[in-house]
DNA sequence: CTTTTATCGAGAAGATTATATCGATACTTT
DNA sequence: AAAGTATCGATATAATCTTCTCGATAAAAG
């Protein structure tokens, strides 16, 4: 159950499935409930049991036969499995509604991501301050990165600013990338790229919508 | 290539390719690229030729030998096959920063989408205007769903009033629910969901860089 | 006009993901 | 204490998704 250099034997089915048990387990954990089994998460979510069981066989916690699984133990195994029990910085690029938006969650910091800055190209967004960060300007952009070491670029500019931002934060050392603009992104081997584009999302609902008569 | 049913033949990996081609496609028209082939296509995505031809088998479009496919006719296709050309009304609850950021989010109606209203129960937010619709109260609701007959519903609410809207929704006849809450659903069969949930697409990227030493 | 080449669509093969089966086990019931 | 049962993990099977192979075809090159 590790990860083989670039070869992730860990499928992203299997990574998507992990925050829901998560957040079912943290109830359940705020109710006092000490164990679950595979049955009872499965009928949560329809999903398979014996899907389940592979899916937490990866946070490395077994279960018990006729018991189930320490809901506890799981709830530390997932968080410590998808990093979320450290801290991961990450810089911002693009203030507008979904840079905002994001800027604002205050939930970010439950899962360990810390957006220690925001930049902006445009000068009048530049200098404000949004949920208590300072809006730098995209030319400080690559120095911040160098010198704070932050991993983590999330991209909330317009489809044909993308690219050259992405060119930037990859320039200045950039590992991950998390893509909120509806463009597609040329990135090298090696460096992480995660998708959060509505439109795909968009996509699956509006399809089922009309082929549905 | 049909819906048959409940049963969709066509895989939601491929409704979520289709998206990439069409803002690709839409440049290409724009610049009057008249064909464009799978190989092309594939290598500017990094994916396999034979799967853009698959994906792009299911809207009708066929291409041509030693040619590929005619742009123009693939941009009205993959835009039909979607239902974005066909407009679709959704109702919005839950005003935070997040629903904020989609009701100022003018390209949704690109893809069809028209947010016709804005709920949210706190009634502090009620009655403002934001991004030129006003804040109806959550009470209003039902009643409102079923006067516009409106299908989709949007989710920007906090975690724990997810469900309970929901239930609200489904009463009234909403046909599909975007969730963009930290919730797991419950939904019965025959209403479309899909998650959008920020948790699912961070879980890879923070455990792609831990994992990865 | 013939050969070469790039691409298509159909079908086969391969890889990945999901589900079913089953012996072992730990708890409950009788 | 013995029998019954729910659940586990391991392994096998099934389903799905991706990639490969190949004959057909349409354009370009010779």
């Amino acid at each position: 159950m590790l990860f083989v250099s670039k070869d992730p034997v860990v499928s992203r089915s299997t990574l998507k499935r992990l925050p829901l048990y998560l957040h079912l387990l943290e109830a359940l954990l705020a109710q006092g409930v000490e164990c679950v089994s595979s049955t009872q998460l499965a009928r949560e979510f329809n999903f398979n049991p014996t899907q389940v069981r592979k899916d937490l066989e990866v946070t490395g916690e077994v279960g018990k036969a006729r018991v189930g699984f320490r809901v506890a133990g799981l709830v530390v195994r997932i968080r410590d499995f998808l990093g979320w029990n450290s801290t991961h910085d990450a810089v911002l690029v693009g203030v507008g509604n979904m840079g905002k938006a994001l800027l604002g969650y205050k939930d970010f910091e439950k899962y360990g991501l810390n957006i220690v800055a925001a930049f902006d190209k445009d000068v009048r967004k530049v200098g404000a301050t949004t949920f208590d960060r300072e809006v730098l300007p995209l030319a400080q952009l690559p120095k911040f990165i160098k010198r704070t070491k932050v991993h983590i670029g999330i991209l909330t500019v317009p489809a044909r600013e993308a690219q050259p931002v992405v060119d930037l934060m990859l320039a200045a050392g950039i590992k991950a990338i998390w893509n909120f603009a509806p463009a597609p992104l040329r990135i090298p081997a090696g460096v992480i790229l995660e998708n959060a584009r509505l439109t795909q999302s968009l996509a699956v609902l509006t399809s089922h919508l009309t082929h549905q008569n």
